[in-house]
DNA sequence: CTAGGGTTAG
């Protein structure tokens, strides 16, 4: 053994190639992560049979995954007859730094299979990969396998356990985790904000945040990240602008992940102007960053400036993506742009060689359909191939039915949705809205009935608005607020108001509500309404109104809202589950095209 | 002989 290794060093040395500046390396780092130059210093440390050294193999086989080539990497990796620890860390980093999750369980699998033990950098790499896979069982048994082998308490280990229960919705475990570290590195406390904020629990991401700030921790560009992230999903502009303060008053960076979430926040938090700063400013743009602006301005209702920014980027910007056709079909949809809407769907099919999923599918009939253009949508619909023909695409079609009394199409796609998912309330909301529309009130109550034996509940509405840099949560006929007597009493008066300036309620029978109490309240208090007396009661004339609701607005509610725009002159912005509406002197951005 | 980790955007 021993002689065979000196034989193989004087073979190297005969070449002079034994060490890093040998022409074979060389030849392996000029080729870089490209899989043909690769291939070629490959073929030269076989003919100079050097395929015995490792170092040259682990280089090369790094290179090679990270030329994306996870099929290349794994025969060479094949032809490797005693892999060291070396390079199965290098295999284990590189695959799941570069998207092989899978293989990054394979390597390690294959790792401990040739008896070589995992060290505290193999675990961090692993665990990533179970985070991306959201494989929580095997995540499991790799997290005792961190205990057995003594790296329970490795500060990088353990930010990757905390992202990985995380982004596996063990939320409590990560937290217990996250809890138990000593000494919290920057990252995990940025792997437990994320963690929050990517299942939802903005607040939780935001009340960490502070946390943090009061333990005198600094934050890094990707707390401000996922704290940015959380403050879109709330519609908290005031939070978001003092993050943003402190990003540039303290010389941080604004790199492209960290510009693509302060475009996304404005843009949720109706601030378009500023979002377009920011995009505006950036260094790099990438087609996430693209995506955002467009996707910014479509939810908006501004369509041209979506569809201008689309052309730019066309022409000197990256090449659009799948995502990119989303936002750009869905601002389409929103505006009306029906010319612009088809030729996109085209364009993306033959210029760009995408293929199109159920979100476009949905975008395109939701275009089609708010148009009017029922038939031409139908006819979309019926062409897609049948795995094609998912719910979300009926849902669609369904709201056209709804928008423009299609009765008898209506009523036969709804009873088809409530067939194929009958556990969906939405479906059952839908149906009974259209009865209620062709005054087929017996209907309406069947399908009520249908829906409360099965146990099925609409979904809770609710509304919030920020005043003084606080957020205050409304929902429908909700008496918890200290200052709710105030508040009725402002509302009532206000809804007389906008009585006397020609608002006519929509009469109770086009409203879905399944409890009586709920119907009571149902017109006169639904949460956007409370937010928006709030608002006014709270804050000074001038000043804008924004609301965040998590379902779609009722068109009682949009019709009622322009009149407050006009009785109160007001500016008053609402975000509803799918985009945005600005009112100001009566009349509202999406010229009740929605 | 060879590097070095975990967190972040549409």
């Amino acid at each position: 053994m021993e002689a065979k290794q000196r034989g193989n060093q004087q073979i190297d040395l005969q070449h002079g190639e034994s060490h890093s500046h040998s022409p074979t390396y060389q030849a392996v780092l000029r080729a870089g992560p490209r899989v043909r130059p690769l291939q070629q210093a490959h073929a030269q440390i076989v003919v100079l049979g050097k395929h015995c050294n490792l170092a040259l193999l682990t280089k090369l086989l790094t290179l090679a995954c990270a030329a994306g080539s996870i099929t290349y990497t794994r025969r060479l990796f094949l032809t490797v007859s005693k892999p060291d620890s070396f390079l199965f860390n290098s295999l284990i980093k590189g695959s799941s730094k570069f998207g092989f999750p899978y293989d990054a369980v394979w390597f390690y699998n294959r790792m401990l299979l040739a008896d070589i033990s995992p060290s505290n950098y193999t675990f961090t790499s692993v665990i990533k990969a179970c985070a991306d896979l959201s494989a929580l069982r095997l995540g499991r048994s790799i997290h005792s396998h961190v205990l057995i082998c003594g790296y329970g308490s490795d500060s990088y280990v353990q930010a990757a356990l905390v992202a990985f229960y995380a982004k596996s919705s063990e939320l409590s475990v990560a937290r217990r985790l996250f809890d138990r570290i000593p000494e919290k590195t920057i990252v995990a406390w940025n792997s437990m904000i994320s963690g929050y904020d990517q299942n939802g629990f903005s607040r939780e991401a935001i009340g960490l945040f502070y946390q943090m700030r009061e333990l005198g921790v600094e934050p890094d560009s990707s707390t401000f990240v996922s704290v940015l992230s959380a403050c879109a999903q709330l519609g908290a502009i005031g939070l978001g602008c003092r993050v943003h303060d402190y990003v540039v008053s303290n010389g941080f960076d604004v790199n492209v992940v960290l510009g693509t979430s302060l475009i996304n926040m404005y843009c949720r938090c109706g601030n378009v102007i500023k979002a377009r700063n920011v995009f505006d400013l950036m260094s790099e743009r990438n087609v996430i960053a693209w995506t955002a602006m467009i996707s910014g301005y479509g939810i908006h209702g501004y369509g041209r400036e979506a569809m201008e920014l689309f052309g730019q980027m066309q022409t000197r910007g990256p090449r659009p993506n799948n995502i990119t056709f989303v936002a750009v079909l869905s601002a389409c949809a929103h505006a009306g742009l029906i010319q612009e809407g088809r030729r996109a769907f085209a364009d993306m099919k033959q210029e760009y060689g995408l293929v199109p999923g159920v979100e476009h599918h949905v975008c395109m009939v939701d275009m089609l359909g708010r148009a009017g253009l029922l038939n031409e949508a139908y006819q979309f619909v019926k062409e897609l191939n049948p795995g094609e023909l998912t719910p979300a695409v009926w849902t669609a079609m369904l709201g056209a039915c709804k928008m423009h009394k299609k009765f008898d199409l209506g009523v036969q796609v709804a009873e088809h949705l409530l067939a194929v998912e009958p556990e969906n309330p939405g479906h059952y909301v839908m149906l009974s809205n259209i009865y209620a529309l062709a005054g087929k009130m017996d209907r309406v109550e069947l399908v009520r009935n249908m829906m409360i034996r099965r146990g099925l509940k609409k979904q809770v509405g609710y509304s919030t608005v920020e005043v003084d840099q606080k957020t205050y949560l409304f929902s429908m006929g909700d008496k918890s607020h200290p200052e709710t007597d105030e508040i009725y009493r402002y509302l009532d008066d206000l809804m007389l108001r906008c009585r006397e300036a020609g608002y006519v309620p929509a009469s109770e029978s086009v409203m879905h509500e399944v409890e009586e109490e709920e119907r009571e309240y149902a017109l006169r208090y639904h949460s956007e309404k409370l937010a928006i007396a709030f608002g006014l009661l709270k804050t000074s004339l001038g000043m804008v109104i924004t609301v965040v609701k998590n379902l779609r607005m009722c068109e009682d509610c949009h019709s009622a809202i322009k009149y407050i725009s006009v009785v109160c002159n007001r500016e008053i912005v609402v975000r509803d589950k799918l985009r945005f509406h600005h009112f100001n002197n009566g009349s509202c951005s999406c010229l009740d095209y929605w």
